[in-house]
Formats: structure tokens, C-alpha cells, sequence
DNA sequence: GTATTTCCTATCGGTAAACCATGATATAAT
DNA sequence: ATTATATCATGGTTTACCGATAGGAAATAC
């Protein structure tokens, strides 16, 4: 399951990525736009900051804005960052591999197979998906890929 | 990711299921082969007889079998008794549905939609996935499900 | 009845999740 | 400059779960 910081994430995300231009939102602003608490979400678009997800401005007429274009910021970025490995387990994750303490071998691992395939899936879904897709799907039109 | 509960209980059952016949395995004896703590692998396997996967005798000449063929119990069963739902997000559980608290409308949230087809997706790996497909394929064999 | 083995309840330390409070720092308008 | 506005940084709180263990009750075989 999702932590609710990730999808409290995806949410300012998306609706960052509905602004379009290069016009700042205020975290009150997208705080009270989806009424979420909204010192949390401070802290958590400044680790997109961080992570350069997102580009900001303080001060007054500050804010914060995509640091680039909505499609080339997948769903997958953005779980990695906030809640880490998609992979079920850690010997199957590609970004965050770490070899199973409890496992005699890797190669002859049943769980670790089936496990793999569902990594795979996951990351296919999640790394296949931009924003831009996200909310071109919400608006019903059947944008593919670009 | 997986509970490290979750994955003991995968790797109990998946020597269970390699035993076949109706013989008993001491909890014991799961516990040194694959060396799992043997108190924690007691209530796991405690939770899956009470859950239907496995039987137990208790006494002398007692301990655990698998309750049913091992074509019969899929990774999605055991995963869902031990960490729950599958679903990255409960709006998106067909077996622990609860309405997103926050969320407008389910309808129309991007972020329902992807998580979605992520949930499918693992379902599809997991539920697809018996015992006996893990320890099939474990062998080499390439077998197809029954 | 005694040894064995599962079953049950309770507990415990550690860690992370979800926030909140307070203040520092940068920016823009006055 | 001063002041109002925002983000940035740090730290704390509360709650809950995770992994694991302890101690004993209940059942079964010999
Ligand atoms: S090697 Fe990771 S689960 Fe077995
Ligand atoms: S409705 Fe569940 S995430 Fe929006």
C-alpha cells in the first residue's frame, strides 16, 4: 500500500501539471485545493524539490511549479522517491537491490520469481505512466505516449 | 514491499508443499531447514491453519500439512492473510474495498485509475501463481496450470 | 502419566508514519 | 529599510505496526 505521503504527492503533482504554464501555486493553495494538511505537504514538495521534481520560489510571489515538462515526470519517479523500492522484496528491486539475508541462493529462489514478475509488472504500469497521461486519461481524451 | 512474516509464511508452505504426501512436518523442523525463528514461524503457521491453508495434529507425531493440493493455494491467498490487500490504494481492493477519505470523486481521480490497472496487474502475477506452479518451475519444469 | 507438540495470550523494543510547532531564510512590494 | 509573504530547516509528538519472544494451556501418542 501507498504511504498517504506518496499519494498526497501525486496529488499536488498532478494538479502542478493541470497548471500548465509556468505560473506558481502556493502550497496553501494546492493544500486547500484538495484539503490536504498542509505543513505535511510542505515537507513533502520540498523532498520533490530535492529531488528535482518540482522548482520553487520564496518569498512573496513565491511558489512552486513542474521543473519540467508534465510527461517526462512518470508515476514511478515519484513512488521511488517517497515510498521507495516498487519491487515486493528487496532482491528483486533493480533501483534499490539488497541481497535477501535469509535466502540460501538467489538463482534457485522460487519466491524470488514470482516476486520478479510482479516487480516487472508494477514498474511497467507505474514507470509507464506520466502525469501528462494522467490527466490527459481524466479529461477522457486517449492520448498515447509520446 | 513484503512483511518479512509474509515471505516465511511463502517459504513454509512452499516446503509443505514440497513434502506432497500427507506426512506432518514439525514446525521444528520448517524452521531449521530454512532456518526461520522458530516462535514467529509458530503463529504464522498458526494463522494460516486458522485461515484454511494448512491442517495441523498437535502431540506426539503431530505437526502441519498442507490443508489442500498445492495447485490450490496461489501466492495472492497467502499474501492477502498475511499483509492484506494487494491494492496500492484501498479505493482500488476488490477484497478490502474502503472508500478514499480525501479523495472528491472516485470517478474521476487520475491517481485511482493508474493504481488500478497496478493492482490488476499484481493480481494477475499473484493469484495466477500456485505452490505448485513455484515448486514446478523451481524443478525447471516448465508446467502449465491445471 | 509423561513426553511431545500445537495452540493461545501477552508483551516488548524498535521503527516508521503522519503530523505539528517554531523559527530561519529568501523575496517582493511599500 | 521595513514589512508582509513564502519557502526552507529542524525537531518533536503521537500512534501504530513489525518482528520476535515468553510462558503456559490443551491435545495427542506412547
Ligand atoms: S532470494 Fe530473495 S526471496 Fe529468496
Ligand atoms: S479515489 Fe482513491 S485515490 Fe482518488
Amino acid at each position: 500500500m501507498l504511504s498517504q505521503k506518496c499519494k498526497y504527492a501525486l496529488q499536488a503533482l498532478l494538479i502542478l501539471a493541470r497548471q500548465a504554464g509556468d505560473e506558481l501555486l502556493l502550497v496553501s493553495d494546492i493544500a486547500e485545493r484538495e484539503n490536504l494538511p498542509k505543513k505535511f505537504l510542505e515537507a513533502i514538495l520540498l523532498e520533490l524539490n530535492r529531488n528535482g521534481l518540482v522548482r520553487s520560489r520564496r518569498g512573496r510571489g513565491g511558489g512552486y511549479a513542474l521543473a519540467k515538462p508534465a510527461d517526462l515526470i512518470t508515476f514511478g519517479q515519484v513512488v521511488r522517491i517517497m515510498d521507495g523500492p516498487l519491487a515486493p522484496l528487496s532482491c528483486v528491486s533493480v533501483n534499490y537491490y539488497r541481497k535477501c539475508d535469509d535466502c540460501r541462493d538467489e538463482l534457485t529462489c522460487e519466491i524470488r520469481k514470482v516476486m520478479r514478475r510482479v516487480r516487472d509488472a508494477v514498474a511497467h504500469e507505474l514507470d509507464g505512466t506520466s502525469l501528462a497521461q494522467a490527466v490527459a486519461e481524466g479529461r477522457g481524451r486517449a492520448l498515447l505516449e509520446g
